[in-house]
DNA sequence: TATGAATGAGGTTTCATTCAT
DNA sequence: AATGAATGAAACCTCATTCAT
């Protein structure tokens, strides 16, 4: 009976994911108001109707990616234990690792910013669960390595925010195709060095 | 005559001005799906029908818009000329300017992002009027800077790059409500020159 | 065999009211329309598959709910057995008794009215199955009482729908909660007598 | 200018009638629930989108209905100055008068009593501004009667409601086609005097 | 026999666009 | 040139009904 019961719940939730799924790819194709219900049925390879029974309208399945986004990364990890690591090894692997992750829901993301930006409930949870922790976590991070002696003295705050706006600058010139940028995304680990370099040395010429 | 026709010229060109910003106006409010033409018409004090003596209709006018922001700055001037200035006083300048420039427009380009990556001829438009100038300036003046020797040897296309898109990803923070980002905004010549020296003299305690 | 099978018959007749009850609260609840198959299933516990298995779809609910309706009362007994009693006796009892018979129903009644009226077949088994009886026997008791010599020699056709006529209007005004006829509506041996008194004596005064 | 303005005033008023008249012909028919705004529309001879363009929706025809039946009957006139006349007189020419006004709209009344009945602001302004003001009008009128002393000394109120019960409910049995209320709907006249002597008189011989 | 997830026809409503005035 | 009422395609969503389990 519970096993019954289970199964019915796991089949629930592929339901859930296979609507999530589509809708995502659809809404990251034509943007959010042009995927029609339809289409993310037929891209769910469901009836319309369907969908319905797993979430109340077009605007849930918009907050259910929302929250799907923040459950995603758990770089908690990542950010807290590396203090000690060198700064120059931490950052590179930060910019490759949010390099690969983030980027093929970079375009989803794009899609929602409007409807995140002009739904208020939506939006707080994009603010406080996605967005205020990254920077957050970085700002912690920033913070420690201050006091550690491995970085400057500057302004935490800022510079973490500087640190994440680079990061989603880049992204955006990757969307429209930038071949620039493009290029340089195909060796990850080389454009994370440029950046890291970037942010710890400066462009000045050092004598 | 050519008088007349040339008022009447001027005349319509106002039309059109009035009709564009309170296009801006309401997409930038509502976002464009949202946004509908009566709303449009409101908020330029016209009927709903006077639009479409001048617009062929609601996509046209996104594509008035994004040609619109690519006739605005003539920054070359400001690129070109400074070369010979010394780089802090420059990015200071070109920080704070496009802090104040950009800023008011953000929130219409971010509504409109969806659109124009989406909609293959304003994508065209907006990448090859807009994107691609305002790197390609960036670019050559980081190069001129190097070859000058005020700058290391970086790779001038990518730094470039992600000067722009440092800039790019902290209006997001803005549109979001980032309390620090905005607080920092009060204040565009101390951000600016905290972005500069950022860029200038990295992380990394100098010795 | 035959044990086995009357006892499923037996249990098949328990489904049956039981959905029945639950649709009759729902329809009287919500009216026809906005009431739907799930919230009967969820009132009858159980679900909404099952409610097929018993009746053909909706539309079916309301005629079993009609069909219910027309073998409650065994009013004849009341109507032909009374002839002989005082007028005043008989109608204070009949209508307290139709106060308090259909009053619950009666939500659920005009719930049905429409759909009674526009399904040619529902309509036709609500007039010969309970609205012709009830005229028909209250038409044959008045008939009766003025061969009697107890009532005056009045058309008893038109007599006998007034006095239906005016139970049924008076249910109306308690659904549409007149205080009035609310609160008389609590002392129905009195309301009673009241109508009683104003169909046998009239409102004239007598010398 | 004033001239245009009316013009177009009356000519939106007239777009709203042909609306509201074609809406109360396909409730009546078909009831709220099965009519579609199509057919409406159709009805109406105008395309679907054009009933939006003078009503909120589908309940607001409705709301606006219940308002237009409000304002039908000034019957205030009939009630107030006919004290003086002869009471019989009086009742006759009420129940004919009612059973010629309100008959053509009674099938539409029923199709839109459950909605009334489930939509609370519907409902009060059903109640306040058409059944509570014909209650106090003809208990207004028995209470003066009384005074009078043309009519017994009754419970004025409960004898008012009694009083429109008893018409209403003859209205439903017309609409079920009750032959013997049908036919005597022909001759309005003779079935009103029947009434009232019946109300006045009794049915009790007097000796 | 009971279940309830899946279905999809059909409903209401929105809104960009047209066009007679 | 300006108007704004009319249009109707197309969207989202509901819910009675089916059917595999």
């Amino acid at each position: 009976m519970a096993q019954t019961h289970s199964r019915r719940e796991r089949r629930a939730e592929e339901r859930r994911q296979q609507i999530l799924e589509a809708a995502a790819r659809v809404f990251a194709d034509k943007g959010y108001h042009r995927a029609t219900t339809r289409e993310i049925a037929e891209a769910a390879d469901l009836a319309e109707g369907t969908i319905y029974n797993y979430f109340a309208g077009k605007d849930d399945l918009l907050m259910a990616l929302v929250g799907q986004m923040a459950e995603l990364p758990e770089r908690d990890a990542l950010y807290s234990q590396s203090v000690d690591r060198d700064p120059g090894e931490f950052f590179v692997e930060h910019f490759a690792q949010r390099m690969m992750q983030i980027e093929p829901n970079y375009r989803l993301l794009v899609a929602m910013l409007p409807e995140i930006l002009h739904h208020p409930p939506l939006r707080e949870r994009y603010v406080s669960e996605l967005m205020q922790p990254a920077i957050a976590m970085m700002e912690r991070h920033v913070r420690a390595r201050i006091e550690n002696g491995q970085l400057r003295p500057v302004n935490a705050a800022l510079t973490a925010r500087a640190v994440i706006a680079l990061m989603a600058g880049m992204q955006v010139l990757m969307l429209f195709d930038d071949p620039v940028t493009i290029e340089s995304w195909q060796r990850p680990e080389e454009l994370a060095q440029l950046i890291t370099s970037l942010f710890l040395d400066g462009l000045r010429p050092r004598e």
